[in-house]
DNA sequence: AGAACCACCTGGCAGC
DNA sequence: TGCTGCCAGGTGGTTC
């Protein structure tokens, strides 16, 4: 599910809702998340403030009092903004309870997401080998230049790779490689500066796109306040397969490479 | 160092 | 209708 956009929409709803707010209690119902729910959760965080929500990739921390609460959403996670009387659904693994009486929801029916607690994020193994932000200043066509020399993969692994650039998964990489007209399967240390530039342009505008539009939704994404994206609606290529080019009407193509889809047009990408 | 592959989970859907 | 197999937005770990 979340990529980027998701994981942005859903910070962007939880700001006016969470930050400045006490956490009065925390509720684990289900702690086999991708790694366990640190068992003393409840105790760091019962009575701390949530100073700030910041993004790093697709990592949420909150910031509370000595430490900071980490969130992964993994493929299926969902963060909402629940009132106190919502009924418990299955899969509403982790709650946290507010002064406010909100409470922020967990839902994750795969459960590859994460909920940790981290004292020194600058210093943590999920997060101090992560790549540039992609609206980062030092995101550009020179550095995915650079960052690409020597290397024979697929750009379209290239793009997914967390080390090099956060925040771009499987759909995200298949729409800004048609904006940029590559071609997923080229290899990524060979494709020259100027196609570079054009593709961190257009990661950049896809992101932006696909968060003016609160994400996407292809089966269970929702943002914090419940509602689904809609930039599923302007996919040119994911998930298109058969269907016309948006720009030559050609029928775009399905591949799979690293055990996942693939999609382009054979005639506008090179 | 880089790349290929597996693992972790549940649920939805196509096909029989 | 039910069963089976396959697929799905991620990513750390292992192996070559």
């Amino acid at each position: 599910m979340p990529e980027l956009p998701e994981v942005e929409t859903t910070r962007l709803g939880l700001l006016p809702r969470v930050v400045g707010r006490s956490i009065r209690d925390v509720v684990v119902r289900e702690p086999r998340l991708r790694w366990p729910v640190p068992r003393d959760l409840a105790t760091r965080l019962r009575g701390t403030r949530v100073s700030a929500i910041r993004r790093r990739g697709k990592y949420l921390l909150f910031d509370c009092g000595t430490g900071h609460l980490l969130v992964h959403l993994g493929m299926s996670g969902n963060l909402t903004v629940v009132p106190p009387d919502r009924p418990v659904r299955r899969h509403d693994h982790v709650d946290l309870a507010l002064d406010s009486g909100d409470i922020v929801r967990l839902n994750d029916p795969r459960r590859f997401g994460a909920v940790l607690w981290v004292r020194d994020p600058a210093h943590h193994a999920l997060l101090d080998g992560l790549g540039v932000e992609p609206f980062e200043e030092a995101f550009d066509g020179e550095y995915l230049h650079r960052a690409s020399r020597g290397r024979r993969a697929p750009v379209k692994q290239f793009l997914m790779d967390s080390r090099v650039v956060t925040g771009i998964g499987n759909i995200y990489a298949n729409e800004a490689l048609f904006a940029a007209r590559i071609l997923p399967s080229r290899a990524a240390g060979r494709i020259a500066l100027g196609r570079f530039e054009r593709l961190a342009r257009e990661i950049r505008v896809t992101l932006e796109r696909a968060l003016a539009a609160g994400g996407s939704t292809l089966r269970d994404f929702v943002g914090s306040d419940g509602a689904p994206g809609h930039f599923q609606l302007e996919y040119a290529v994911y998930g298109r397969q058969g269907e016309p080019c948006p720009a030559c009407g050609r029928p775009v193509s399905a591949s799979r490479h690293a055990g996942r889809s693939t999609f382009h047009c054979a005639s506008c990408q090179r």
